[in-house]
DNA sequence: TTTTGAGTTGTTCGA
DNA sequence: GTCGAACAACTCAAA
């Protein structure tokens, strides 16, 4: 049997500019590039419909013809992650393991376990920086903390930010490299993974120079095709985020900015892995949320009887994406508004949202109910009314959702703003005053 | 150690 | 219609 190294795919579905499949390619071993659809994470997935399945499945089969193109295969798996690499140890002469880090709480444990289970078998464990700019601890203050204000972390990342940390892996060249297979395997059909194909529309993983461009200016309408729709590239790695950066520092600072919020959010998901099941400033947890279920159920649908906030809720619904502006009129609207635990949103979000990552959408909520790193300050209670004069002055955002709105009468408000607020600024005093 | 300036995205009120 | 202040104080980061 011949002496080879693995390179596991998780959140990097790319062959280009992939820093830990570039060092496999260079470690002078053949490399046998593994893909795992993890059950554990896929039973918990109630909609078997779910598009972003498909979109990995899409993206593992495009990658798995690619790679019988180049006279190698892509070894796909279905199962128990531990199981199938005591599997892949058993089967082949493993000397290496490449794999790019993950920060989420769950997947670093699971990659300590499959890091201990390939050293038993006598193999190194490599692992790299691959999904963000800078990670960790890159980024920290003068004492060596990590950050949890955004505007001076952006400072110092803008000051470390040189052609180095923005280089690419040119991957390509050692492409020669790919174990060689006589035959490579068909893929499994979904079905067998227990889900379905969707024919949803995703996004296409490019951007124009005229979006990037006119960011700052436009990202605030959402009737305007004014942001990148790249979120779902960036989640599964389908593009290079150092790729994007260059783009971003040339372009437009404020998208650059949005970059760094995303590097921003990864850090502290890493740095105080608590934000994923409880607020980041603990007085929050003091909060009496209402949590009423049917109001819940209304803000789900879209039936809150304020447009703005019940058009986002459908584009989510029906397109699993929705419009960053629109999301913090949502959000406060739920966690302010609805006093309903933000933890309610998060999960619905994580639910629908095509570029749900854990991170961002995170930080997202809990910026957006006040008890984040960097929060709103929670009497800054978003006025739905207000916004969509500000932004969706001709309700083209709204009609576009609401086809009806305008030609019926709109259903009552489910809460009146001012009553609302107050009710807001009551209860988060009193839960923060205790 | 102390001081100082600042902190993603807002709203309301009153002049 | 426009503008500045109040909203609530507190914590963060750096000098």
């Amino acid at each position: 049997m011949k002496d080879i190294c693995v390179f596991w795919f998780r959140r990097d579905l790319r062959l280009s500019d992939n820093c830990a499949l570039f060092h496999a390619l260079n470690s002078g071993l053949p490399v046998l590039p593994i893909f795992i659809f993890d059950e554990t994470i896929l039973e918990k997935l109630e909609d078997k419909n779910d598009k972003r399945v498909d979109f990995i499945y899409q993206n593992i089969s495009y990658l798995k013809n690619k790679l019988t193109e180049l006279g190698s295969d892509l070894i796909v798996e279905y199962g128990n992650v531990e199981e199938v690499w005591k599997n892949i140890l058993h089967d082949y002469q493993v000397k290496k393991v490449f794999v790019n880090h993950d920060y989420e709480p769950d997947a670093i444990n699971r990659d300590n376990i499959v890091k201990d289970i390939v050293n038993t078998a006598g193999a190194h464990y490599h692992s790299f920086k691959d999904q963000c700019v800078f990670e960790k601890d890159e980024i920290v203050k003068d004492d060596g903390k990590p950050y949890t204000v955004f505007t001076p972390y952006s400072k110092k990342w803008k000051a470390k930010l040189d052609d180095f940390y923005l280089r690419s892996f040119p991957s390509e060249k050692y492409f020669n490299n790919f174990f060689k297979v006589e035959n490579s395997t068909p893929l499994f059909p979904i079905e067998r993974i227990g889900f379905i194909k969707t024919n949803a529309f995703f996004p296409v993983a490019d951007v124009s120079k005229n979006i990037i461009q006119n960011y700052s200016l436009q990202r605030d309408f959402p009737a305007i095709n004014g942001t990148s729709h790249l979120g779902i590239h960036f989640r599964f790695g389908t593009i290079s985020i150092r790729e994007k950066a260059r783009l971003a520092k040339s372009l437009n600072e404020t998208w650059l900015n949005e970059l760094i919020w995303r590097d921003f959010y990864m850090m502290i998901l890493f740095q105080f892995p608590h934000v994923a099941k409880s607020a980041f400033k603990k007085e929050y947890e003091q909060i009496s949320w209402r949590n009423n279920e049917e109001e819940f159920y209304c803000w789900c649908e879209g039936k809150t009887g304020y447009p703005i906030v019940d058009a986002g809720m459908r584009e989510l619904n029906e397109t699993g994406f929705m419009h960053n502006r629109v999301r913090m009129i949502v959000a406060s609207f739920l966690s302010k508004h609805l006093l309903i635990d933000w933890r309610w949103g998060e999960a619905y979000f994580a639910k629908k949202l095509l570029d749900f990552d854990l991170s961002a959408n995170n930080g997202g909520w809990q910026w957006a109910a006040g008890c984040g790193t960097d929060a709103a300050p929670y009497f800054r209670v978003f006025n739905p009314t207000l916004q969509t004069e500000k932004f969706d002055k001709n309700f083209e955002y709204i009609k576009k959702w609401l086809p009806d709105f305008g030609t019926i009468v709109y259903p009552k408000p489910i809460v009146e703003h001012i009553f609302a607020r107050n009710r807001c600024l009551e209860v988060y005093k009193k839960g923060l005053s205790r």
